[in-house]
DNA sequence: CTTTGGATCGTCT
DNA sequence: GACGATCCAAAGG
């Protein structure tokens, strides 16, 4: 391992911050994404602690993008672990979601919400909408808008030291009990519950789970 | 408080 | 030609 990434520092946080290694995302998305609650997600200036997060399986989930084979769109999640994938969503959002799994295994974890940390002035001031913090980045598409990620984002490699946009991790482990319901907005598939949350966290989406609710 | 409908367009059928 | 891995404002109880 580089002896840089775990000196690797972020600005305003308190703490050392080391950059989320690639082979901690090799696993399928549904063991990796309750592991990046409470990793920092940090675009430029603008850090957010991730505190939701869906697990989308690729190839063996009917409600992943990747469900039937790559296209032009979803091409990024059949690369390599580590990478950012973007879509738009409604015409009108962005969604973000980190790629798992080895190359060819679509696995990805979508950024539902982070809680703001840092820079939040500009998340701020790229929300229409003025709230409490803790509404600034309560969903994945106002998660990209309030952190600055659109498609030209799309394939971006968060591993990479020098990236404007990379995960990290201060030292704050994931929960141990991940708070878990099936997952928001689908129309297929809508039994799994692979929708991930930091416990009793007040700054998750407000959405309402398509299945079933399970644990919470 | 909850429910509803509009915005808006790339992607896939 | 239809449909979203959404958000927000407005209307209704």
């Amino acid at each position: 391992m580089d002896p840089a990434d775990v000196t690797d520092r972020v600005d305003v946080t308190v703490g050392a911050v080391r950059a989320v290694r690639r082979a901690e995302l090799s696993g399928a998305a549904v063991d990796v994404a309750p592991t990046l609650l409470n990793s920092l997600l940090v675009v430029g200036d603008r850090v957010g602690r991730i505190i939701e997060v869906e697990a989308y399986a690729g190839a063996e989930d009917p409600a992943s993008h990747a469900f039937r084979g790559p296209t032009s769109r979803n091409g990024v999640m059949f690369g390599p672990p580590g990478h950012l994938y973007v879509y738009r969503s409604y015409g009108i959002h962005w969604c973000a979601n980190v790629v798992t799994g080895n190359a060819g295994d679509a696995q990805a974890v979508l950024l539902r919400a982070v809680e703001p940390l840092t820079g939040i002035e500009h998340m701020r001031a790229a929300r229409a909408v003025l709230d409490r913090d803790a509404d600034l980045a309560n969903g994945p598409g106002k998660l990209c808008q309030a952190m600055g990620i659109s498609g030209t984002d799309d394939g971006v490699d968060l591993c990479h030291r020098a990236g404007r946009i990379r995960l990290c991790r201060d030292g704050v482990a994931p929960p141990e009990h991940p708070a878990s319901t099936t997952r928001v907005g689908i129309s297929r598939a809508r039994d799994r519950p692979w929708r991930f949350m930091v416990p009793d966290h007040a700054g998750v989406s407000r959405a309402r789970p398509s299945g079933a609710e399970r644990s919470t």
